[in-house]
DNA sequence: ACCCATGTTTACCC
DNA sequence: TGGGTAAACATGGG
């Protein structure tokens, strides 16, 4: 569910649901949620008040009072929920933030993928997730020269390139098969094998689509909600994400789904042609 | 019953 | 050592 429309999204609603509140008590249910020590984790964040929520990537960053900072990834189906203290708490709860004002900022994951590590603000850089993220997909960082730079190196498809979040980072398996059915270019293709213009185009399609997405308030495929258990409308945008055998918006031709790097891919056969050589 | 699923990390290979 | 790839994580839905 959520890639990098999402996760802004979450952070939006939950800046205006829970910014400022206190910690009066932390309930962990499902103690492997927890990188580290659980106990220590509600030990250090109880008390401390939330001043500030980030987001690099995918990965949401709570910023508390004291130099604490929970690191946070939803991954697959993690959603964070406000609610009342009284109200009945989801199976699938597995994280609980008492609030000082009576409500509760609860962390539900169907599939528990997610995770949540407290560290020193700043100190998160360093961890393996976040550490080779490439740049956020705006225009002030994400820049064209740097990113046809680093396909030159790649020695893989141009679609598990996208996905390994260091090319640039927030698209998933969604917005991948839609920003290169937008550049024309089919997910096979190897990275070494983009022109600058196909790199300059992707770069701009990117930028512009993870935009839109957000504006959108995120895709919801089957069961991403926000901060505030809203579906997003971007899934009405998609082009040819969960389109097999549907014809292409473009030129009519079926749209194909194959299997690239272990995820399921939609692409158009005709609009999307792997380049196999060069000819001089 | 079997296969599929929006993401990352880990183990293993070259 | 760095890069690439497949399995693992855990659960629900079609």
């Amino acid at each position: 569910m959520p890639e990098l429309p999402e996760v802004e999204t979450v952070r939006r609603g939950l800046q205006k649901l829970v910014l400022g509140q206190k910690i009066a008590r932390v309930e962990v249910l499902y103690p492997k949620m927890i990188v580290g020590d659980a106990d220590d984790f509600k030990a250090k964040l109880t008390e401390q008040t939330l001043e500030k929520i980030e987001r690099r990537g995918k990965y949401l960053l709570f910023r508390f009072t004291n130099g604490l900072t929970v690191v946070s990834h939803l991954r697959m189906e993690g959603k964070f929920y406000v609610k009342e203290a009284t109200d009945p708490v989801d199976k699938h709860t597995h994280v609980i933030f008492d609030l000082a004002d009576g409500r509760q900022l609860r962390y539900n994951d169907v599939r528990k993928f997610g995770r949540m590590q407290l560290v020193q603000t700043g100190s998160e850089e360093k961890l393996p997730g976040l550490a080779k993220l490439g740049p956020e997909p705006v225009a002030e960082t994400f820049k064209v020269a740097d990113f046809y730079q680093k396909l030159q190196k790649k020695k893989k498809n141009i679609k598990t390139a996208l996905l390994d979040q260091t090319l640039v980072t927030g698209l998933g398996n969604i917005y991948v098969d839609e920003v290169l059915w937008q550049s024309k270019i089919h997910p096979e293709t190897s990275c070494q094998k983009l022109t600058l213009d196909q790199a300059t185009i992707l770069h701009d399609n990117i930028i512009t689509e993870l935009a839109k997405a957000i504006k959108a308030g995120g895709t919801t495929i089957r069961s991403y909600t926000d901060a505030f258990q809203k579906t997003g409308a971007f899934q009405f945008e998609l082009d040819v994400y969960g389109r097999t055998d549907e014809p292409c918006k473009r030129c009519g031709t079926k749209i194909q789904k194959i299997v690239v790097g272990q995820r399921g891919t939609h692409f158009c056969p005709h609009c999307q042609q792997v380049v196999k050589c060069h000819i001089f």
